[in-house]
DNA sequence: AAACGATTCAAATATATGTTTAAATCTTTT
DNA sequence: AAAAGATTTAAACATATATTTGAATCGTTT
């Protein structure tokens, strides 16, 4: 029989998606390498085996999901680069939080955890991953406010936006921690939470 | 003598202190007993004889940096009761700012890492020491909207408001972490950004 | 089919760390 | 000063978990 058990290359594979899941949930101290591979139905030295020790897996999860994430959202909304400012704007700010809210979106989990308590790899993700984005987003309130804006304002204004996203970041992950809580139902819908965050910050950004 | 009062000894206070530092520093996780211990001069048994396990001295410690916290900036931010509502509004923004940028307030530190990796214990501490602040800052986002502003739309300026103000507290213990990064020096005088916040927000909300 | 490298497995090892114990020491009361 | 109680100490204990090991198994190539 050629195939009494699962394909046994793809144990790597299942590695990396059990791993992102669970390094979301608990975070990488929390996590154990048991769980995982309990999950991923495979022994405990193979991620020895396949990834050297269990650091090195979290860097490939988190790749791995950061992946997975930009491919169902890209980052600018699916607005085209010849529309107007504004309207590129709100498509990051839609964009950004509808991956924030994507239940499967086990990047922004593990950067909500690593942010506040960082691993050694948070500096490289913020440089490589989080400052590209940041820049894109900087630029274009510099467009929106206009070519005699200083400096200070933009970064406020940037600074008030990612706040407002990433306290979704927050609430979300309360709720799953808590669901019985029930504490921000108001954000459920995060579309709607959108297009109010939109037309909040344009408001003292687009005059 | 009826009544001999037990004296608290030295030791016990000592480790409250050090356990507040160093739990918002690392997290209840990741903060070790031998660590505090070390740090407070005393022996690791102490933390038992003194608390019975890890997890009370976590309990006794964040509560002394509550009420530590709330002793230096009183959440009205100093505003009187008789003031109209969007000056109360920017005082509590204020006070909320200031207390998160505190150099020395492990409170917010620990809250930081708690709504992250969440232990037994958020529940309680939403509940009784957060709820109370959320409830009277969206009192008075009602009272700026007016009588006919639907729930849904106070809610969302009230998360507004929170998400930048917890920007803060993200971005600067991302700081306190990576010194070196220095990624977000905008940040650094929080006074200045308390202005924008209320200047940002109040755009939206006092119509 | 045999050989060989790749992969998986159960078990052992090493380490970190929370907890407990019992003796020693200090403090207070009588 | 003696006794009783409170506190501190060093050491042992228990547990959890990352890592390593060497043998067993699988898959591919010859």
């Amino acid at each position: 029989m050629p195939h009494p058990k699962p394909k046994p290359s793809k144990t790597r594979m299942r590695l990396i998606i059990v791993a992102s899941r669970i390094f979301a949930e608990k975070g990488f101290q929390e996590a154990t390498i048991a769980e995982i591979c309990k999950q991923a139905q495979t022994n405990i030295a193979s991620v020895n085996y396949h990834f050297r020790d269990k650091e090195s897996l979290y860097l490939e999860a988190w790749r791995y999901a950061f992946r997975q994430d930009l491919e169902i959202n890209p980052p600018d909304g699916g607005i085209g680069a010849d529309a107007p400012p504004e309207q590129r704007l709100a498509g990051r700010i839609r964009s950004l939080i509808a991956r924030i809210a994507a239940s499967d979106s086990y990047f922004f989990a593990i950067i909500n955890k690593e942010m506040a308590q960082p691993t050694s790899l948070l500096p490289e993700i913020l440089e490589k991953e989080i400052n590209p984005q940041r820049q894109a987003m900087i630029a274009l309130i510099k467009e929106c406010l206009g070519p005699e804006a200083d400096a200070r304002n933009i970064h406020y204004c940037h600074a008030s936006i990612i706040g407002q996203c990433f306290h979704l970041l927050r609430v979300k992950h309360i709720q799953n921690n808590y669901p019985a809580m029930r504490a921000y139902p108001e954000l459920d819908d995060s579309t709607a939470y959108a297009e109010h965050v939109i037309y909040f910050s344009l408001g003292r950004i687009d005059i």
